[in-house]
DNA sequence: ACAATAAATGAGATTAAGTCTCATTTATTT
DNA sequence: AAATAAATGAGACTTAATCTCATTTATTGT
């Protein structure tokens, strides 16, 4: 685990250091999005604050990490490694659970014919995409019943 | 103009007073999305900041207003009317600017059908989706070149 | 392996978006 | 038109995120 976030920062030319190693071991343990309060609370007196968005910060120029805004307005992170790359996020807004969804491939595909019109009629080069979804869980979680 | 800002209040029993109609017509300006820091702008020295963001979340309770937040964490939002209803977003990572884009009905045909899928499978009541795009723009906006 | 150099960190100050309070003003009801 | 209820303005307050700078830790060249 250690050695593997070790890896990951040395393939990619930064600086092994202890606050980062740290950083990408909290991100790993839950591979769903999580809160950065959630992160500060694991990290806590391991890790300062300035630190931990610094360290964020560097996995984001890196594209190793994904940062969005939760429909309350939460900022969330998200490791993206190699297994993990392209999805999109279901939100319950009632418990604030937020699930990782892979859309079909074939789905997939017609999306990107269907931003290739856009690309065209807007001018644009259209590098990333992301489908967000807001619903109740039903039976998931246990805030809801 | 301001007969239909009028109009949207009591529509919706709100009661009229001149900072609602005032923010309505500020929103009405731009009919693509635009930040707060640009309403604060348009409205200074006549509505004040504490009562911008109460009125924007009187029309967010009317189901009237779309709050989001743009790619660089900025809170970006725009009026839902009649016309204007379902659409989604076009980021240009160059200059900030957020377009709006209504996808083929074909496509939010599928769409629908892929997210009813997911709904099965996570066990969850999806009532809201959107699908966010990131690029640069090409020839469209004077930032970019 | 070790000094020299460069980069990263911790602690706390600072900034700014958004919220809250409460006395005053404005709308609505009768 | 008076009584009541709701909304507003001004500024205090909160809090996520950024910044500063002295100290610590990593990296590089010999």
């Amino acid at each position: 685990m250690s050695e593997s976030s070790r890896k990951i920062l040395s393939e990619r030319n930064v600086s092994i250091t202890n606050p980062r190693i740290l950083v990408l071991e909290a991100l790993m343990e839950n591979r769903n999005p999580q809160t950065i309060d959630e992160l500060q609370k694991k990290l806590k007196d391991k890790v300062a604050k300035s630190t931990l968005y610094r360290v964020l910060g560097d996995l984001k120029r890196i594209n190793i990490l994904n940062e969005f805004t939760s429909p309350d307005n939460t900022t969330v992170v998200e490791l993206l490694l190699e297994d993990h790359v392209h999805h999109h996020h279901l939100f319950c807004s009632d418990c604030g659970e937020i699930i990782d969804v892979n859309l079909s491939n074939e789905f997939e595909d017609l999306l990107s014919e269907e931003i290739r019109k856009i690309e065209k009629k807007f001018n644009f080069v259209i590098n990333d995409h992301r489908v967000e979804m807001f619903g109740i869980c039903t039976d998931k979680c246990s805030n809801c019943k």
